[in-house]
DNA sequence: TGAATAGTGTCTATGAGACAGTATGTA
DNA sequence: TACATACTGTCTCATAGACACTATTCA
């Protein structure tokens, strides 16, 4: 940290700094991203992260909260999981002057149907297979924080119990299996998975009711336990 | 990302952006961080993270190598290792006036004696046991930005060959093995310690020589191979 | 020779994965 | 009954850790 008078600090470069958020969400057993279609230029008409710049007043996970819940309309408590993922400042990653963007990470439960925003004229939920495999152009360097986000996500549930905030308060082991093979882009054991997270201390806390699927026995519901790591892991197979 | 109109932009609030980077090395068996004593106010006096305000003209990763070869004098081919850590930006982290800095993560061999730069009185490798223990202030958030590396760094070692950066170019196992020591703070059993990094895929790079110690069986040389990751990892000790 | 360090063998416990087998519901 | 899904048992393999053992040097 070098020199920094009053009188000289005029002269330094100041940027300005937006918070831009990867928003994931398990949407009819797809990892989708809470997407913005731009109304104004440039990149006008493409697909963009959710963001805004961060006012003087307010920390970065502060902004990045009010603009998770400007974007989803939920309250502060609702919000599943949000953590700073990275930072990108490339000099001209936008074209109109520099601007370093710290981006979110959040991960939340179902979303509803998401609304447009004052700067966008569309919102919607993407799945991010989609994303990959059809080339869908992202605004500035959005694709690379989504990419980021995405494997974030993915490192994450093997040592973390976050994929319960991808599920509902109760849930049978049947929906947690699922949400990791959404994320995962895999199928698991649905045996050896049921033991392992069962046996994971702390992870899931047993309820005393089942849920009825459409056949076969009913299976017990669970909730989020009180551990923050998972020991053992939930280790992804080494093909994923 | 919202409207930003070239006639709006100026009523936006444009914050300056600085790279602060966490030195870490191994010197004499303990976990070095390169720090400077500040010679101007904020904080006169203090330790704190050498960085300094990335400029207008450069990506922050290319920040991050200038500050850091002035720093350590090293040449861009000799560093070690370099990668973003997190990105502190508390409203009221620097007294002056709002300052984003973006942390990053620096690993290099044994280093010169450090020199002083224009604004520091003194530059040192302090060991970041006595941080810990003793309790030392640190200017700014730069405790909390730099034990954020030194967790980094632990977790680091276990998934990738990062350890080999803070070894010479050609080292023998007990080289390594005191490394890992060094940085997880643990004793490790060399016998399976040894088996562990010979095991592990593209790991180590076997050389025709040997070194003889002090006393005992040479021992073989090795430098790094080509894994970009560990397979299968270096976890450790549960209590670590 | 003894001390010290390098490196190997081997035993045990744990967990992953494959998959058979049992439990309990619906059609 | 047939079928589907929940859940448990068991076998095999891989790896971690403890520790005995062998190899090779110096004093």
């Amino acid at each position: 940290m070098p020199k920094l008078s009053s009188n000289k600090s005029e002269q330094l470069t100041k940027m300005l700094v937006a918070v831009d958020l990867v928003i994931l969400t398990v949407r009819n057993a797809r990892l989708c991203a809470l997407l913005i279609q731009r109304g104004i230029s440039p990149f006008k008409g493409q697909w963009a992260l959710p963001g805004g710049f961060v006012l003087p007043s307010e920390n970065l996970e502060q902004a990045a909260l009010r603009e998770l819940s400007e974007e989803t309309g939920t309250s502060a408590g609702s919000i599943g999981h949000l953590e700073q993922l990275a930072t990108f400042g490339d000099v001209k990653r936008d074209p109109r002057e520099r601007v370093i963007s710290v981006a979110y990470l959040a991960l939340v439960p179902n979303l509803p149907v998401p609304k447009a925003g004052s700067d966008a004229i569309n919102a919607s939920l993407i799945a991010v297979a989609d994303i990959q495999t059809e080339n869908l152009t992202l605004a500035f360097d959005h694709r690379s924080i989504l990419l980021s986000g995405v494997e974030r996500a993915k490192a994450k549930l093997e040592y973390t119990p976050l994929a319960t905030r991808f599920c509902s308060k109760y849930f049978a082991i049947n929906e947690l299996r699922q949400t990791y093979e959404t994320v995962w882009q895999t199928k698991l054991d649905p045996a050896n998975f049921h033991r392992k997270v069962t046996k994971a201390d702390g992870f899931l806390q047993a309820s005393e009711d089942a849920v009825q699927g459409s056949s076969g026995r009913p299976a017990q519901l669970f909730s989020q336990g009180p551990a923050a790591h998972l020991h053992p892991p939930i280790l992804r197979p080494s093909g994923s």
